[in-house]
DNA sequence: GATGAATGAGCGTTCATTCAT
DNA sequence: TATGAATGAACGCTCATTCAT
């Protein structure tokens, strides 16, 4: 038996949302029970879970919100220090990049929980793809409001780009020593060609 | 207790595959249960589904094998009879839009099983994925071979393609009554200026 | 799908028996299924053996009385040809081992079915044991009336022989390719000197 | 829904391990379900034994080693304060006896556990009813070599003598009022008898 | 007689959750 | 706060049995 070690609230929390993330990259969403997550986190019992969090859903709600909110921390400054909607859409790819290299894990977690969302359960999930591509569709509007793209349907372009990103990602947790910097690179290119004018 | 009906085998299991599509396309991969799936194949108790088949991986394998081999069939004519780099892909895009339109729920369930596959069961279903890719990027050399295309890595290319077509799929999930055509076009002109030299 | 053979109710029997011995003997009582018996019958359906078997129960003891049967009707003879006691528990032995050495299967298979059998179910099973006891009971005090044999409590002797042979049996078939001439004539002397007078 | 008693894992085992006992005894080890079990235990689901043991092997091969050693450590210092072979055998014949008088139970479950031993699982098992005959061989040679016994083969005595003491659990178990004192007199004659020089 | 598809009860197991301590 | 034992529902699966053909 080891010394019991009482946490904050706030510190476990985080702690369980951390060996959550863990667990699902390393085992996928379907097998992470709370076992797994118990044992990744060093804890002695599930119940220790159960009591910090209304229940899985809202573990995994959690485990979105602070992958999600780091993610736009990382990448928000960069993005709007852009003026042009080419620079911001290149911006992007290479911080969404950047991000990965150093959060392969958490984004693998994230994939997975978006993957297996359903609008019964984690609907606000769903809801954080579409506001996703939201933003992305507003970018290319101004974009082509400015002239600096040519014309072509906003959905269309957002969700081929947000796709090739999840791709990427898919690719980096089947292969982990993925060449990153080709990637950036090239889709950088590709983007650009398919959305500036000739 | 109702009236008994009594199938062939083959018959059987070409309805159990059936119900187990249905169920993952509307309550995905993780919640699809035999008890779902017989439910919804109007069978009096999961054990039909395990006498009919080895267990879950291998009625899943069927769902793939299935799905996949019709697309196939659907996809390869229309694709072999392209000459050119560039026309196969603009084939292959409007062929893939194509059969989304009348395979919604079995490409759904597909897309689902896919994402869950994981390197422990189920390997051949991901080992499917990379020999797409493979397909992809070998079209990719030889349009670059050929001249036709830009200097770019095709496995980037292949996995940007890929990706795009299974986010319109997941688009196509979330929104049954999407504008496929508007997809097809812009899909089609866009990776066609993505690949082709300027 | 082959020829359908239809056989007399008799022959039809006797080949499910056959089958459930064989089942038996080489997985035991527990893992002997309808579906395993039925596999090594040649039979397609497990609906048949339902069909000409009241249950399971109904089959065992058929293959009880059987094998029974035909154990008694090769050692009743020759124990019958003798005039002394000894002389028939020597020949038991005899007997009992001869038969062991070409129906090893069947007893192998009757031994597992009677360390089975409980109260509830096959009670006529343990009653078939018992009367068997009974019998060399008998032999032991018309033995101790004739003078033959020393005193001893009849039950405890006859349940020693009638152990050492179910042991001996135990031995056959863990070890099949068993000395069964050293057991014949060690036990002969051996339950020889535990019965006669010194 | 009744009040939840709670124990301590080393008591929450034994207790279980105890009512697989009784449930073997009383059933029989085919017919010793979970549920059934559970039930003796008073156990509100068959999940508690699940999560305290590894699985069913697991549980009977703790039931095994408990009895096994609960008996080892009653007949060892008894069966060492012997300085003959025959007083051995004597000796261990009483020591079986009486250890039958106050665990008729569980040695009745151990019996009928051995009884369905196969090779495939529970292997060890086999080799436990394996070794324990060695060990009577190895007395019984011993026997031999010190002039006690006289020349017979030592596996078949083995047999015999550990047969014996099994047919007699088997006797107690369906005779609950058997008298042991006559037995355990009878038993060691018998294989004084058998054993010993004229 | 024989087939083989279907049934439904029961199996061992895993899981998120509850709760007395 | 934290523990860990206990719960009960759901899971995939096997089985003897039924029954229309």
């Amino acid at each position: 038996m080891q010394a019991r070690r009482t946490l904050t609230e706030e510190a476990r929390r985080a702690q369980i949302v951390a060996a959550a993330i863990e667990t699902i990259a390393e085992l996928g969403y379907a097998r992470a029970s709370f076992t797994q997550i118990a044992k990744r986190a060093g804890l002695s019992s599930t119940g220790l879970i159960s009591y910090h969090f209304a229940g899985k859903d809202d573990l995994v709600r959690q485990v979105v919100t602070d992958v999600l909110s780091e993610f736009a921390a990382f990448v928000r400054p960069l993005v709007d220090a852009e003026t042009t909607a080419a620079g911001v859409l290149r911006v992007w790819w290479q911080a969404n990049v950047a991000f990965m290299r150093d959060h392969r894990r958490p984004l693998i977690a994230l994939l997975d929980i978006m993957s297996n969302a359903r609008a019964g359960d984690l609907g606000e999930v769903s809801d954080s793809y579409e506001s996703d591509l939201a933003a992305l569709e507003q970018l290319f509007r101004e974009g082509q409001a400015a002239g600096e793209f040519r014309a072509f349907d906003s959905r269309v372009m957002a969700v081929a780009v947000r796709s090739a990103r999840d791709g990427l990602l898919r690719q980096l947790a089947a292969h982990p020593d993925l060449d990153l910097d080709t990637y950036a690179r090239d889709l950088v290119v590709l983007f650009d060609l398919a959305t500036t004018r000739g």
